[in-house]
DNA sequence: AATATAAGGTGTCGAAATTACACCATTAAA
DNA sequence: TTTAATGGTGTAATTTCGACACCTTATATT
């Protein structure tokens, strides 16, 4: 049987790629959606824009809502607007993206009805999502590949302190590459943006590695001038 | 005496930031407007999306009924999303641009009684613009230059056949800074994506150069992972 | 015909960046 | 004490980058 829906004639709204970056592994944020049309179906966080909130308000007001996180640099990447991409009418859609530490205790859960759970999910091997956030997911994911290069996006991802082992993983995870462990590290050294702590890993079974921090204020001085920070 | 204006809800619009090429200096593409709000205004060439038409679509027909202009390949940049934008209400702007080759018999002109009249103005010393166009200029301006490292947008804004000198000084004034004219084009020749001709240029009160075309299948082989053109 | 003008076209060398590549050191657990 | 796991390091060959100057050719001018 077909639930007939109501319809509407034109909207904004907002979808939201979350990334994260956890045990080695890249995921993004997805909700269980609790409302026809795709019900039950995992989704990115998104919904509709406010007549009287700005885009960017809207973006961190919805990302809220949908799973309780806040304050995040979320950047626009692209507007989607296709004529038949919501059976209930005209909604023409920004994405955003954002990068996010995951500490292991940091859970997201709604805040509102409008989804039954929010959970993150490795980026590789993604189910089937729905409305087109396969391909709004897909075109985000290739624009923070390009960012890397020329942004210091990857710092966003990784705890204030992490090792060169964890910074090279996630460079690996985003590339989807290989990279040399000696020419990665002179690489990032040589920028002089990252300082070294007098402090060491904790809690691993094997030698420890020393911490790193990312110095946003050197960071800024050296790249005012965008450059690739990987070949 | 101030004239009162309808007021409306929420739309779409598309603006467009359309970069030309010609004699040496790079120019956009402006509206004269014949309508409140910003009657005699200089302006972007923009207009209101409608219900059954993709952004997309919008973008191209938009243009040619501001311009006659037709068959460009548009791309868009940003979508601009504040409460206040525009006086009548709430209007969220998907900004596209395109990059086109003026021949001198190119002439541009509305087809409908929107904008007074069409015409080709140079990015630099741009008058102040209506709405918050000047801003969508410059976010516009500033991503093809960004973009001119790793697409091969140079090539959509000069004539299919053309010298390396014109090459060069369409970057320079992209990147509105001189290059060395033998690193310029060692590095553009060692690409391999320029096909000399066996032809001159022609009606020049100098010594002739040779002409080159632009060949993309070899720039698809080559540019599938994304490089730095000039430095 | 000679000259002036304007742009076309070309090569080298030093510096810097990139790449490929392998082994010993340290720590905790078994 | 041994094993397992990762941390941490240097060099040499190659490639790329950037700085730099002069002769050539075509047309216009006298």
């Amino acid at each position: 049987m077909e639930v007939k829906l109501p319809t509407f004639d034109s909207v904004f709204s907002i979808d939201c790629v979350i990334f994260g970056f956890d045990a080695g592994e890249l995921k993004i944020l997805l909700i269980e959606r609790n409302e026809e049309p795709f019900k039950d179906w995992l989704a990115l966080p998104g919904y509709i824009v406010e007549q009287d909130e700005s885009i960017d308000d809207a973006a961190e007001r919805i990302l809220y809502e949908l799973t309780g996180l806040r304050d995040l640099h979320m950047q626009q990447f692209h507007t989607f607007g296709e004529v038949k991409r919501h059976p209930q009418g005209r909604v023409i859609t920004v994405a955003y993206y954002a990068l996010i530490r995951i500490n292991g205790q940091k859970e997201v859960k709604p805040v509102t009805q409008y989804a039954k759970s929010a959970f993150w999910h490795p980026v590789n091997d993604l189910p089937k999502l729905a409305f087109d956030h396969s391909e709004i997911f897909n075109t985000g994911f290739n624009k923070i590949r390009r960012r890397l290069n020329y942004q210091p996006i990857a710092f966003e991802l990784l705890p204030e302190k992490f090792t060169l082992t964890q910074l090279q993983s996630l460079y690996e995870a985003v590339l989807n590459k290989k990279l040399d462990k000696r020419n990665f590290r002179k690489k990032m050294l040589s920028y002089g943006f990252l300082k070294e702590l007098d402090e060491k890993q904790k809690g691993v079974s094997y030698r420890a590695a020393k911490l790193y921090k990312f110095d946003r204020r050197k960071y800024a001085k050296i790249f005012q001038n965008e450059l690739n920070l990987v070949q």
